[in-house]
DNA sequence: GAAGCAAGTCAACATATGTTTACATTGCGT
DNA sequence: ACGCAATGTAAACATATGTTGACTTGCTTC
């Protein structure tokens, strides 16, 4: 239907592969794939057939490993969401903004920036909205709790509103700097240029105690 | 591949419609339930049956007045474009913030949360990016504006970058919020719990004058 | 009322796409 | 070395989908 622009060089070139017929490794090789088309052109634009030449794998290898095109979605997911749990776990309360804006800035496909956008591709199907709905609830109540949030503490419902917020700012950054749109200046921003007014924004909605 | 549901029940229990067979208003239907698929499931998942079927119109139609799927989404960005002008407009430097919590709580098909879910959907082409860049990079322009920057002006790249972070934050609100997501709490938030965390944020990001 | 034209309908087509099935090949344990 | 399960391949299928062309229907004008 649309042109197919490749995502990468299917795998780099490497003249003699360690290990063939490695199940592990195969299906990482389809998740990888997966994760990047999945994030760039979204679920339904990205057809199985793509993600396996991607891969450099057989089509029906999808199937053998993730049941359905909707298995490996949900695949992906589950791993942005490890990932998304992981970079964000330790940060301490202070380093909140500048953690936030490294992140943003980086905009390679493995960076949180290509999470975030996978977080929002939807498959139409509820299994997946669950993942979704839970790796988005637990990354903004990490948020929330870097800055002294406690769950069921009165009030609280307000603070986690606010990192909802701050997460919503994070992944909207992160969507208008995405390949398909490329605001400017926004787009070609650093680091150091998020920086600041993501430091102004993070501690306006959730102040520093 | 996935469920169907209708967005609508294709045009309200009208017994007998006023004028058939009138080009501009079935150009119009077309136009309305397309804006609410593409911004609901995203421009590949949406089928032009599903469309035509909303507006309770032939499939045919659509290519005789849109040339082609793609030139249907065209028109509805354009569409979208024109109404976020017309209600971002004129906006006092000093209810911005309450301007955008009014309009981001509105979460009918018609409200600008609407709009720039809409915004953000991807065809993969070309033209279609060139009009979404066009209206999210003057949107930014006039909220920036709003707030006293004013184009060439020395240090103004500051102003539109933070602008674009404000727009940014609105988008991942309208998103968090939008139906495939829906996150708790700020998914039932109303105008009122966002326009207190929705002027700070704005005001830390762009400072009244 | 007939001609002419815009508006709408219907059916078909060409292709893209997720999935399955039957078959081939590799490597490991014995 | 041999068999066997695991891994990978190729082709086909059933269907969904954008688009097109021929045909019909209703409105307007003379």
């Amino acid at each position: 239907m649309t042109a197919e622009p490749p995502v990468s060089p299917a795998t780099a070139g490497e003249p003699a592969r360690p290990r063939r017929r490695d199940a592990t490794e195969t299906r990482q090789l389809l998740l990888d794939a997966a994760r990047q088309r999945f994030a760039r052109d979204g679920y339904a634009a990205t057809t199985v057939r793509d993600i396996a030449d991607d891969a450099g794998v057989n089509v029906a290898l999808i199937n053998r490993y993730f049941s359905s095109k909707e298995g490996l979605f949900e695949a992906c997911l589950r791993a942005a969401g490890d990932e998304l749990r992981r970079t964000t776990g330790q940060t301490p309360a202070d380093r909140v903004p500048e953690a936030i804006a490294r992140h943003i800035a980086d905009l390679g496909t493995a960076g949180l920036s290509s999470q975030l956008t996978l977080l929002l591709r939807s498959s139409g199907d509820a299994g997946a909205d669950e993942i979704r709905r839970g790796v988005l609830s637990r990354a903004s109540e990490q948020l929330a709790a870097a800055r002294g949030w406690r769950p069921g503490e009165p009030g609280g419902e307000q603070i986690l509103l606010r990192a909802q917020m701050a997460l919503a700012a994070g992944i909207g950054v992160a969507v208008l700097r995405s390949s398909s749109i490329q605001l400017e200046p926004l787009s070609s921003a650093t680091e150091e240029d998020l920086v600041g007014p993501l430091r102004d924004l993070v501690d306006a909605l959730l102040p520093p105690r």
